[in-house]
DNA sequence: AATGCAAATGATAATTGTTCTTATTTGTTG
DNA sequence: CAACAAATAAGAACAATTATCATTTGCATT
């Protein structure tokens, strides 16, 4: 799905820190990582990478579109992989687990509500932020 | 609507910063403002109050039901008047001009979503990032 | 394989948005 | 109007992110 000449194409060099981010969110260990996640799973490996290289290479990835950002409450960037389909996500507020749904009837009604009112939608963020109501919570 | 004695309800003192604060945001001059938009707004009519004063306060009167909290994209937190209804936002990407819509079928679809996966919602934000198409685009 | 150079990295410093600390001031109450 | 708790303001501290720049690395060419 995503190898090095994914890079390559994108105009960026195939190095190694690059190589180190992309293969820790293909391993599917984490789909959503903050800067701080990636750079701590890279340590925890052996696998350093400045944290400020982190920060530039995530974005390069994603102005390449080979990771999507995202704006969670609470004021860090999250990355995920960019899959192609657009989804959004539910948090759980006590554990911090997050689950995607898409809902077509959401995005309609979106369309609709912009066109209403003379808007031409580019993007759009809908985050619910709930409880899991397992027991325990998953993740923590 | 918001008289200086719901400060007192809230069980704060009734300040010159509080009321200054809360007296911005009826002026409805803006509706949506971040903690560096009311101070420099409250500086530009001499009615100075420290930056960090404004954050407390802002957090005050969030916590007192006054005022909402928002996320927009950004990073920075953005408040207005709480008056009582839950809206979600259209926000132009060209000129910054801000539309609240309430859709009852989105707001339906999202406890669906929420339910079939066993998550109980607590809150939730929809931001719709848009051109407003507007000529010119009003704020900017 | 060695060379050369643009591009990328990492150490460090700077910025931005926000919160904490604490001495001084202010609002309320007797 | 005195007393005292609560609130303010100045400044430091913090957390997330971005910028600067000397050194290193990938990679195309010899
Ligand atoms: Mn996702
Ligand atoms: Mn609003
Ligand atoms: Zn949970
Ligand atoms: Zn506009």
């Amino acid at each position: 799905m995503h190898q090095p000449d994914h890079l390559k194409n994108a105009g960026l060099k195939t190095t190694l820190p690059r190589l180190k981010v992309l293969s820790l969110f293909e391993s599917g260990r984490e789909r959503h990582m903050s800067a701080e996640d990636v750079y701590k799973q890279l340590l925890s490996t052996g696998d350093d990478v400045g944290l400020n290289t982190v920060y530039r290479v995530l974005t390069q990835f994603e102005q390449a579109g080979l990771l999507v950002r995202h704006y969670f409450e609470g004021g860090k960037s999250v990355f995920e992989l960019n899959h192609g389909t657009h989804h959004d996500h539910i948090v759980c507020l006590q554990c911090g687990h997050v689950e995607e749904f898409y809902d077509a009837s959401i995005e309609a009604r979106q369309e609709i509500v912009a066109a209403e009112r003379g808007f031409t939608i580019r993007e759009h963020s809908l985050y619910i932020y709930a409880d899991c109501n397992k027991m325990p919570c998953p993740n923590k």
